[in-house]
RNA sequence: GGGCCCGUAGCCUAGCUAGGAUAGGGCGCCGGCCUUCGGAGCCGGAGGUCCCGGGUUCAAAUCCCGGCGGGCCCGCCA
């Protein structure tokens, strides 16, 4: 066992038990351990009791207990103070140091990460953006936090699988295939990456799609309704003016080549048909320009340094059968129904089974309506192939658990893919498919669409942020090399996407990611260098076993502390999948060792024991963040 | 219309599940430290109706009820 914190929590509710059960009240040591809270200000204590939360009659008693735990002379608490309804408590510094030392020692660079007894299979599918354009932002997120699941489990000794679902079959494929086949397979000439001129090219034609079925409906609308309809044909004819200023030839040739055609929406049809049926004229064209979108976005999450180990074609798992063997026993299901015309599932009973809803986490009062499967035309839904993949993921990897990491507007169809998947038998599958939830990305002044391309892609702030970290190196008459401040940059962009909870919605301004001050993660990387820069000048393995006790005060005390506490915090972040907490955790780890770093030189400490207390709160500080980085995905830069 | 989520200084954020201290940080702002281990740093200061109203309680940012504001979902889109 080598978590200082959480011995030291045993300790106290050990001390404090034994005590109040002297005044009579009876209380469980693991509770009160567990009730033990952080005081706000170092000047209450290490560690506090809030009284009444352990029995109300101690609360006039405090000062009696507190001499209670005093005169047992527990051999970690140094002293105690009633102040209010709280017991402060102050730990002993022999205590503390003896600690962490062994833990420090005894694990080495592994101290904080957990160590389970077995492992668990787990698959993460993430990103998953439909091949049509650029990561944006809002990929960018899911990408983060995918990967820190994926890290998460990692590094707590699971077995993990990372997968991109590469939704092909969607009608914005189609769209983006329909103009690549009327412009006939363009390539733009220049340099530009692929995704971001198909994105455009999608864009273009997803506009030109929705002016002509906005004109359609025009000629069947009364004259109050047809006011309206022109207003939004203005509006996306300015779309389309903003679109073809980036692509000027290429628009004006879709126009043309669209505008000869007689029925465009039946060929728009006929195109999904075509594809899922797999029909050999157009797949290979389809294919070709999935992945020439594909090719940018992986550059792009190499460039962040996210790897995958599978990409999964929903092509290819229709192709196989397994989506026809979906279709099939959703048919001769019990929940089958038929929902405006169309096949689908009804799966409202189910969802009314209160032990089914907990078992499969469905919201409260979420109102689920029928799971339609198949379109009339024959051609599936999202969530039908979505179900035949959800299998997939499970029996492949033989997984004991699966995340979606899925943006939260998405609950809907998430929560139907767990009952769909319990309704047809796969109740294993339904119960351990973890839908990780998460907000938009809005961009301050900017209401983004991929179908019209507005968006910040990733590249762009990437690039935008690794030129402003080359320009500040510049300005202090350093050299940066590229690859330096791709990681700089790449870490600054991590860092905003975990540092705020993934249920609120971010607000991204590119300005302030860009700032490398304290609460960013250059600040970070940069404490680490300090650290890493003193341990290589010291050069030697630290002495844990003669160390100076009575050295443990101020900023030291307070940096020990917080090293000690990384444990815990580590199994909190992992265990509830809260990135942020981490990022708190290390500014304010940051914050106390800069602080104690700019007054109190570690090398220059002539005392022998002394200057061991200080390596070890250096070596302490360096294992932790470099431990959290490994958490986060953030990059180790060691010139900075 | 129904449902889910969010609301804490100019901006961002912690605390809310299990009520308990003077609401903890950061950015920005103002003022210091022109540098003994790396100044992308450090120290200090100002800045708050915890969205509003009611209730429960010895005690409410936290729990309950009712509002307000913002976001999202309720498609043979994903």
């Amino acid at each position: 066992m080598c978590e200082p914190y959480a011995e030291l929590r045993r300790c106290i509710g050990r001390a404090i038990a034994r005590a109040t059960k002297s005044l009579g009240v009876s209380v469980n040591l693991e509770a009160v351990a567990d009730m033990l809270q952080e005081p706000p200000k170092p000047e209450f204590g290490d560690l506090a009791l809030p009284i009444p939360r352990v029995s109300k009659q101690l609360v006039e008693n405090c000062g009696t207990l507190a001499s209670q735990i005093l005169e047992a002379e527990s051999e970690c608490i140094e002293r105690v103070q009633c102040v209010g309804s709280y017991l402060n408590i102050w730990t002993r510094n022999m205590y503390l140091i003896e600690r962490l030392a062994t833990a420090l020692s005894e694990s080495g660079s592994k101290y904080g990460i957990p160590r389970k007894e077995s492992s668990a299979r787990v698959v993460v599918e993430f990103v998953s953006a439909n091949p049509v354009h650029p990561l944006h932002i809002g990929s960018g997120r899911n990408a983060i936090l995918g990967d820190f699941i994926a890290r998460a489990h990692e590094l707590s000794g699971d077995i993990v699988e990372r997968r991109y679902y590469v939704n092909d079959l969607g009608l914005q494929v189609a769209h983006l295939l329909y103009g690549y086949i009327k412009l006939g397979r363009p390539r733009k000439p220049g340099s530009d990456k692929d995704d971001h001129f198909l994105g455009l090219l999608y864009a273009a034609t997803s506009t030109v799609l929705d002016i002509i079925k906005a004109k359609k409906k025009l000629e069947t609308v009364s004259e109050a309704e047809s006011e309206e309809i022109r207003r939004e044909i203005d509006t996306l004819l300015g779309e389309l003016l903003r679109i073809k200023k980036k692509l000027p030839e290429l628009v004006d040739s879709l126009l043309e080549s669209v505008g000869s055609s007689k029925d465009v929406e039946q060929e728009v049809k006929s195109l999904t048909q075509l594809l899922e049926l797999g029909d050999r004229s157009i797949v290979n064209v389809h294919r070709e320009v999935v992945d020439r979108v594909l090719a940018g976005i992986r550059e792009t999450l190499e460039k962040l340094g996210i790897h995958f180990d599978k990409w999964d074609y929903e092509s290819d798992l229709v192709y196989s059968g397994l989506v026809d063997e979906i279709l099939n026993k959703a048919r001769s299901s019990n929940y089958f129904t038929l929902h405006k015309n169309a096949p689908a599932l009804d799966l409202v009973k189910l969802a009314n089974n209160s032990e089914v809803r907990e078992a499969l986490a469905i919201p409260k009062h979420l109102e689920i309506p029928p799971l339609i499967f198949a379109r009339s035309n024959g051609t599936t839904l999202y969530t039908t192939r979505d179900i035949a993949y959800t299998i997939k993921k499970f029996s492949e990897f033989s997984a004991d658990r699966v995340y979606n990491v899925v943006a939260i507007e998405q609950m809907l169809p998430q929560a139907q893919l767990r009952l769909a998947l319990y309704a047809l038998g796969y109740v294993r599958e339904a119960v351990s498919l973890i839908h990780y939830a998460y907000e938009m990305v809005n961009v301050k002044g900017l209401s983004m669409s991929g179908r019209r391309a507005r968006y910040i892609t990733v590249d762009e702030v990437i690039e935008d942020l690794a030129a402003r970290v080359r320009d500040l190196a510049e300005k202090r008459g350093v050299k940066i090399a590229d690859d330096v401040a791709l990681k700089i940059a790449r870490s600054a962009f991590k860092y905003v996407m975990l540092s705020v909870s993934p249920r609120k919605t971010l607000v991204f301004d590119l300005e302030q990611a860009v700032e490398v001050k304290s609460g960013t993660a250059t600040y970070l990387q940069y404490t680490l260098a300090r650290a890493n820069s003193i341990m290589s000048k010291y050069g030697r393995e630290v002495d844990f076993s003669k160390i100076d006790c009575e050295g443990l005060i101020g900023k030291r005390r307070e940096l020990a502390l917080l090293i000690a506490r990384f444990p815990e915090v580590f199994r909190k972040v992992v265990i509830e999948l809260a990135p942020e907490d981490m990022v708190s955790y290390l500014n304010r780890l940051a914050e106390v060792f800069n602080s104690w770093y700019d007054t109190d030189p570690v090398l220059a400490e002539p005392r022998e024991e002394l200057r061991n207390l200080k390596l070890m709160l250096v070596y302490g500080t360096r294992v932790v963040i470099e431990n959290s980085f490994k958490l986060l995905g953030l990059d180790i830069v060691e010139k900075i």
